[in-house]
DNA sequence: GCCATTTACGTAATCGTTTACGTTTCATAA
DNA sequence: TTATGAAACGTAAACGATTACGTAAATGGC
C-alpha cells in the first residue's frame, strides 16, 4: 500500500492542509472536535510522514550519525548499540559510518554527512582522533574516547581509565604479587597512557618502584601479546603477574603463559581491560576491568540529544564513567 | 561554512538552475564549455547536494536499512560491515536498526523505514524470520540466512549450512572418531536443523549409525552448553567428539570437559560453527566451520543494488555461500 | 541563403511538508 | 446591537532539487 499525503488526507476531511499538520505536530489553532476528526483519518489510512519532504522545510532530519572504527569490533558496537536504544524511541534513526583502515574514507564521510544532514553526530574515537572540519559545520558532535588533548572545544564521554588501571594494579598488589607486569598498546593515546598512570599510582601507594623492564609496549595484536610475555620469560625478567591494557593481550599473555607451563593463577596471576564478551569464556576465566559501554552510549546519547532538542550545550566538556573491577579465575 | 544551493551557483553563473542540475547528474543538454565553468564554480565553493530536496523529487535517499537482531555480535556485524562497503562507495547511506528483544519494535521500524523512504532492505535474520508485512511495501527486500521456508517470494543468501555439517562431522570421522555428540541450538530453524542434516549424511555415509542420545539439544547459551556436556558425562553415556552448531556452544563444551580433567583433543576432539574471532583465541584453539560473513554481506549488498538501480530482480532466489573447514587444536 | 535539425539553454511546475499571514467565526462585553 | 479580541481555519509561499516543455541558437545540407 502506497503512502497517503497530507494533502490526500485534508481532501477527504474537507479542511486545509494547514490543519491536518498542525495536529500532526500538535501545534496548536485547532479545536476539539476536529483534532479527533483529522486523527481518526490519519489512523484510517495509516498516514507516514514523508521525511524527506518534512525536512526539507524544517532542515531537520531526525537522523544521527555514529562513527566508529570498527562495528565488528564488539566494544564499538556495544556503544553504538546503546546510542541507537536511547535515539531511537525519540524518533531518530542511526546511520553508522566505519572509518575503518581508508584514511580518505574520512573526508567522504564528511561530505556525507553535510549532504544528508544529519542533526547530530557521534564519534567514537578508537585508532585516530575526531578530524577538526566535523566540528566546523556548525552541528552538535559528541564525542565517546579522547585520543590526544583536544582543548575545551568538544564534549567528551569517557571511562576512568586511570582509576580502571589502579583497581586492577591494587588487586594484584593485595594479592600478594610483586612483580606486575604492564603489557600495554605501544601507541600515544589517552586511554592507555591513563591506565598506566593509574598502575603507577597505585605501585606508589604502595612503596614499590615502578621498574622500566616490566612495562611493555606492544602493538594491539594478541599474538605480539604471546610473543611479548614468551620474550620476557627469555629474557629471564621475574615478574608474578601481568596487567594487560586490553583483553585481547590478556589473551595473549594466558596463551604464552600455559605454553610455558606455567599455572594461572598460581604462578602467574593475569588481568585485562574492557571485559569483552569472551573474557569470561576464557579458560581459566578472566578477570578484568568493566568498561560501562552501555553508559558510554546512553550517556554520549543523553548529551547529543539535549544538545539537538534543547539547544543544551553540555556544561561540562568532559563527563567520566566509573569502570568497575571483575574479579574471576585469572586472579586469587 | 553553511552549504551552497543550485541556485545560488546559477546565479554566480548566469545560468539556470536547471543547467547547474544537468551537469550535476551528467543528464546531458549543455556544452563542454559551460560544464566547465559550472564544474568549475560547483568545485569552488564545495557544492553538496542537498539529499532530501533531491529524494523528495526523486523518491530514492541512497539509503538502505539494515535489520539485525543485534549489532553488538560480531556475526551480524560482520555481515553489516561488508554491506557497508560494498554500498558505501556507491553513493549509499546504511542505517541499522537492531530488533533485539523487542517485539513491538519491529512495527516502529517499519513505520519508520517507511516514512523515511528508504531505497532497499537487506534483513539479517537471527531470532526471528522476515516480518511478512515488510514484503508489502513493494521496496527491494534481500535476506540473509533463512529460519523458516518463505516460499520462493524472497531473494535469500545463507551460509552451506548442510555442507558446514558435514564437513565438520567427516573430520571427526576420519580422525578415528566413534561417537560424535552433536551439541546443537534447540530451536527449530533451518540453519540449525541443515548442519543436523550433514551431520546425519557423513554418519550414513560412513555406515555409522545416527544415535538419538548423542544429540543434545539446548538454548543458545554457554553455560547451558557447559552444563549438557556434564550431564552427559553423568549419565555415563560415551563420546569421544563433540560437534557444536555454534562456536559459542563449543566453547561450553571445551570449559565442561577441561573441568573434567578430559584433554582436548586427546580425550575428546571439539569442532565449533561460524569462526567468530575468538575461537581462535580459546585454548586449545579451537577447530569450526567458517562462514564466510564477507561474502554473505557482499552478495545481499550485490543482489540489491543491482535491484535498486537496474532493476534486475535476482534470478536465483537463493544463494548459497560456500563455507570452509577451520582446523585448530581441539581436532587432531 | 534558406530550411530543417539538432543542440543548448531557460521557464515553471512539481515533490510533500511547514508556517507566516490573512480571513472568518464566535463568544463576550459595552 | 456592535465593537473587540481570541480562536479556528485557509491561502500560498517557501524549502532545494529535477524535469517536461518551450524557445533560441547553432549546425548542416542543398
Amino acid at each position: 500500500m502506497v503512502n497517503m499525503t497530507i494533502k490526500e488526507i485534508a481532501e477527504i476531511l474537507g479542511v486545509s492542509t494547514a490543519t491536518v499538520s498542525r495536529v500532526l505536530n500538535k501545534s496548536g489553532g485547532y479545536s476539539d472536535k476536529t483534532e479527533k476528526r483529522v486523527l481518526s483519518v490519519l489512523e484510517k489510512y495509516n498516514y507516514q510522514t514523508n521525511v524527506m519532504a518534512k525536512g526539507l522545510r524544517t532542515k531537520s532530519t531526525k537522523s544521527v550519525a555514529v562513527i566508529l572504527p570498527d562495528m565488528a569490533n564488539e566494544y564499538f558496537a556495544k556503544i553504538a548499540l546503546a546510542i541507537e536504544n536511547y535515539l531511537m524511541p525519540k524518533g531518530y534513526s542511526i546511520n553508522i559510518y566505519n572509518t575503518s583502515a581508508d584514511i580518505n574514507k574520512e573526508q567522504v564521510i564528511l561530505r556525507d554527512l553535510q549532504s544528508r544532514g544529519v542533526d547530530g553526530i557521534i564519534y567514537i574515537s578508537g585508532d585516530q582522533g575526531l578530524p577538526n572540519e566535523s566540528l566546523k559545520h556548525n552541528i552538535p558532535v559528541v564525542c565517546v574516547n579522547q585520543l590526544e588533548d583536544l582543548g575545551q572545544e568538544v564534549t567528551v564521554i569517557e571511562s576512568d581509565n586511570n582509576h580502571g588501571g589502579y583497581l586492577a594494579t591494587d588487586l594484584l598488589l593485595k594479592n600478594g604479587c610483586q612483580n606486575i607486569l604492564l603489557l600495554r598498546d605501544e601507541r600515544h593515546i589517552i586511554p592507555v597512557d591513563e591506565r598506566q598512570k593509574g598502575y603507577e599510582k597505585a605501585l606508589k601507594e604502595n612503596h614499590k618502584p615502578v621498574k622500566d623492564d616490566l612495562i611493555r609496549r606492544i602493538s594491539f595484536d594478541v599474538t605480539e601479546a604471546q610473543r611479548s610475555i614468551e620474550e620476557v620469560i627469555k629474557e629471564g625478567i621475574m615478574f608474578d603477574a601481568v596487567f594487560a591494557s586490553s583483553d585481547l593481550l590478556a589473551i595473549g599473555a594466558l596463551k604464552a603463559l600455559q605454553k610455558k607451563e606455567l599455572k594461572v593463577p598460581n604462578d602467574v596471576q593475569v588481568i585485562g581491560f574492557d571485559n569483552v564478551t569472551f573474557s569470561m569464556y576464557s579458560n581459566p576465566s578472566l578477570s578484568t576491568i568493566h568498561q560501562d559501554t552501555q553508559e558510554l552510549g546512553t550517556q554520549a546519547a543523553k548529551y547529543l540529544f539535549d544538545w539537538m532538542e534543547k539547544s543544551i550545550l553540555p556544561s561540562h566538556s568532559r563527563t567520566v564513567i566509573p569502570v568497575g573491577l571483575v574479579k574471576r579465575e585469572t586472579t586469587k
